[in-house]
DNA sequence: GCGAATTAGTATGTATTCTAAACTATATGT
DNA sequence: ACATATAGTTTAGAATACATACTAATTCGC
């Protein structure tokens, strides 16, 4: 390492500038609205910390954005002039598609978090070439646009997942080895999902969308730090650190599939040895379970597993047995790295539910006594990444409000 | 997880003041100063997008708090009037101080990055009540502080490094297991290392402030992204990303010593099984190679190793390949976790140096091809975390330095 | 019912700090 | 010497938050 000092990195801040009090402030005042609750400017003015003056004067230019609306008077039964309420338009939202191995869906989630329009189509995606896929996409993402516009909400941008390594800078997917994807970009492509909207369309990670899925719109205990991993056709995972997705430098951090958790194990397609992958994956499960591909669909496949289970098929059970601790070794490496003790199962490992959940919890107590203390699965089912990718959008709009004035 | 918007967080956010501008720009201007080299007022405006008459008014007030200096006029030999140098103050730094299991050490770091004053006492600290050390640390300080006084330094502020897990904001030491240490309040006895210093003594440990060090003063290929191993008694670890260490959300991050790397391993003292330390500690390896505790010092027995390992002693060798295999497997997690692709060896692994870095490489080449590309071994030797508790607080005076004004 | 008390929200004047543009200062080149 | 170029300062103007005083709308006590 030579000197760095850390101050001298390339990547040079901006200068402060007088307007940045403003647009800094714009943001502040909405992160004090919640999607359930209306909010009168003195309330805000309180939980801020700003003068009722300058939130006055913040409000009047959300209202012109038409991300808040005024919502009549506050009657609380207290004393004094009752305060004007303020809440969320439900006439604005953002839609998240998603473009998996066995379907695409997208949806469009207003800004007060409610899923308002859903579709989603099967389809053999691993074997068709990205142009007709995208094509499809975009006949969908036409059809749910006219189902917003007929409900009275307007775009304000949206979001694609894809079960791959994404560079969201660029539009592209750099590889998504379960699509046969290699490096293909979708700049245009991308726009073209939601036309015109002021925040863009931006692309993500399926595991990291469902992951920030959970956070805004999940259902369990309140926790804001946490592995998600999500059991598709690959083993994939999303850290949310401090209710903030954590992507690392290179911004592909949480590959839980390729942790090795076996130094002596199976050789991965990776290349590397012991994979979680190799164990918790879904074909390594079905193998290690007997159910060899016979030309089935996937979706057989798992049906015949979760036959076998409730069989007590021993073979089957073993098989989940041995992923729930593939998972676990994983698990607490991530808390032991990142510090975080709480994990969240989607996919299909969601459907295994306790099946999986019960030997990794067993093998998390063995290995690491009292570290990670929550799992929970995810009720969010197939929607997570399609409302995490529209609600990555809606939190775009709402951090720069001022982008939406003039 | 209940609804969590990740904007009605309890950690609401202050809001934007116009003086907040001139605070951020203070310190942008200090970030485009490098240790050695000097810049113009006319530079720093091209560098920071800020103008010329803003530079100016922000230049007056830096060199009013001393952390920076004229140093005469630049003469290019181009045409025009020529600028006036500015640069650090060689009159200014930060004490570090650090207590390890073996030895106490202090010294002072100037803003030029210089280890100016260091002194270090050989001590058997695992035995001794806090207090004596405390004590002894304190009159260690104020020897440093005298020298550093007689050389015209004045101190910023001050940092102490200790090898165990702490919490910065209370200054309190959670537990340091070598030092047997639980729940040590230090408060006070942080506050007297440098007493009357603007920016405060923190507390941090001992493997972060090893691994900044590695950044701010390091000698290898420039990095800002990795892992930094420490081998001292345990194996403590610290996560550097994106040129600034990642905490994790309870601050812990980086604990590669209980990462779990062999599911059927010995157990572990922390109540796990398998952990990283269990075959890379000091005493893992030590036993390992037959060395077992025969009442010598930790130095002596370090020393046999060394001697055996130079003898090709077999036993020896192989504890010491185990060591490198075992930190081959949480260097891959944490590659794949938090997305990085080059580690730093310190302590006891810098001084194993190739013997455990060949095992270590042989093992990431199998484990994970390609995805660890960059295995550096640290040359700070034992000052690596005084220069890095220090530097901490030296960057704290320049983030803020609008408090050092009036 | 009506005034006092209480709270919500707006208007006005001031301080801070940026930018833009004009200005002064000091060098080189012919 | 004088043109040219670059460094740095001065001055005027704009944006924005704060403090304070003001207006608006409600409940409480009698």
């Amino acid at each position: 390492m030579t000197v760095r000092t850390g101050t001298t990195s390339p990547g040079a801040e901006a200068p402060g500038r007088v307007g940045d009090v403003r647009r800094r402030n714009l943001a502040l005042v909405l992160t004090r609205l919640t999607p359930h609750a209306v909010a009168t400017r003195a309330e805000i003015a309180v939980a801020t910390g700003l003068t009722k003056a300058s939130v006055s004067s913040l409000v009047a230019d959300l209202l012109a954005t038409g991300l808040i609306e005024e919502r009549g008077v506050t009657r609380d039964g207290e004393r004094g002039r009752p305060g004007v309420g303020l809440a969320f338009s439900p006439g604005q939202g953002a839609l998240g598609a998603e473009v998996n191995v066995d379907y695409l869906a997208v949806g469009v989630v207003d800004l007060q978090g409610t899923l308002r329009v859903h579709e989603r189509i099967e389809a053999a995606n691993q074997r068709r070439p990205p142009e007709d896929i995208l094509a499809e996409l975009h006949g969908l993402a036409a059809r749910v646009r006219k189902a917003a516009a007929d409900k009275g909400i307007a775009l304000l941008g949206g979001g694609l997942a894809v079960p791959g390594l994404v560079e969201p800078d660029t539009g592209t997917v750099v590889t998504a080895p379960n699509l046969a994807w290699a490096d293909i970009s979708l700049k245009e492509g991308l726009a073209g999902l939601a036309p015109g909207a002021p925040c863009g369309v931006v692309l993500s990670n399926e595991a990291d969308s469902a992951a920030l899925a959970e956070l805004w719109y999940g259902t369990g205990p309140a926790v804001d730090t946490y592995l998600y991993l999500s059991g598709e056709v690959g083993v994939g995972g999303g850290l949310v650190i401090g209710s903030s997705l954590f992507t690392g430098a290179g911004g592909h951090a949480g590959e839980v599939g390729h942790v090795v958790v076996d130094p002596r194990g199976r050789r991965c397609s990776c290349g590397g040895r012991g994979c979680v992958e190799t164990m918790a994956g879904q074909e390594a499960i079905l193998a290690a379970a007997g159910l060899t591909d016979g030309g089935s669909t996937t979706a057989a496949r798992l049906a015949a597993l979760q036959a076998s289970l409730a069989e007590g098929d021993a073979r089957a059970i073993s098989a989940v047995e041995r992923a729930g601790e593939a998972l676990a070794v994983a698990v607490i490496a991530a808390a032991r790295l990142v510090d975080l003790s709480a994990v969240v199962l989607g996919g299909h490992f969601a459907t295994l539910r306790d099946l999986i959940g019960r030997p990794l919890e067993a093998a998390l107590e063995d290995l690491a006594p009292g570290r990670v203390t929550a799992l929970h699965f995810s009720e969010l089912g197939s929607t997570a990444a399609v409302r995490g990718a529209a609600g990555a959008a809606l939190r775009r709009a709402l951090a720069s409000p001022h982008q939406l004035l003039r």
